[in-house]
DNA sequence: GACAATTAGTTACAGTTGAAACTATCACGA
DNA sequence: TCGTGATAGTTTCAACTGTAACTAATTGTC
């Protein structure tokens, strides 16, 4: 049995990874300067703003963060007056997180930036090879569904 | 003007974010048990596997990784002999990297283990599909292609 | 050949991260 | 209603990471 080669330039966890990395990191840049935000703290505002009264927990399990990134970013957002929190009604446990309006401002801003990085993306692509990559992306993150540790 | 709203789950640098984190983490926990090895280090003994003798630079060039990140990965597989370093002939600032005996033993011992993920992940996919994934990975890893600073 | 500018790699420091422990609250059964 | 176990979220502590400063060696350039 020859022995086996593995090419990690051709490997493709390693090229998801690089790809994934490069996109995150150019993205993250034009707001954490602009704005100062970490892209946790992004995160937290994108679900939010499209379903506001989320809980700390239900937060964490829309943006595949864990609870304690979600509790640092949550308390950062709160400290910087961009995000409101509640106690829910019938279980004092749980928080009840809504955006300011200082966070509803900065979404705002935020959403154009991060659509023209996915157009710059997917210009590279053929409408075609767009429509393929989202159903791969589909069945990929389908495939390696309940692997995220959300705990 | 409507505003704009992005919906995170649909983002596709989201997407790629979450899809590369699930897939690195679980093919990591495999190798880490095992072999206590951290990602960097993983990195570092694929490229020396693949093209043994080159200097710390030249592996930072290749993985993506950046310098500081590899000169830890080295001194750490140093301690553990799982590599050997010489000095370059002609330049003393150049460091000559190789793979000791027990570190390619490890590289024989991860790398099928590592292909396994792959297939686990291909298994999603139609041949066709998976040629336009790997089509459209090198047009967007070409798109983004000089942003990494490997400095 | 001597000195400024580059390059290879390491180290130090400060900020970030995650696992585990902790607090507070809730649910449920006896 | 008391006690046990689960759940929501926070805090702690130790490990990890990145930036910048550093040492050492090399390459001009004059």
């Amino acid at each position: 049995m020859p022995e086996q080669r593995l090419q990690l330039e051709r490997f493709l966890p390693y090229r998801l990874s690089v790809l994934a990395n490069r996109v995150s990191t150019a993205i993250a840049a034009s707001y954490s300067e602009r704005f100062g935000l970490s892209i946790a703290e992004w995160r937290v505002i994108a679900v939010l703003a499209e379903t506001p009264g989320l809980s700390a927990g239900e937060v964490a399990d829309r943006t595949a963060m864990d609870k304690v990134a979600v509790s640092r970013a949550v308390s950062s957002l709160l400290r910087a007056r961009r995000l409101r929190r509640r106690t829910a009604a019938g279980d004092r446990r749980r928080s009840v997180l809504t955006l300011s309006p200082a966070g509803e401002e900065i979404y705002a801003e935020v959403v154009p930036l991060a659509l023209d990085h996915q157009r710059g993306l997917l210009a590279a692509l053929s409408a075609t090879d767009r429509a393929h990559l989202e159903r791969i992306l589909d069945r990929l993150l389908a495939q390696t569904g309940r692997e995220t540790p959300t705990a």
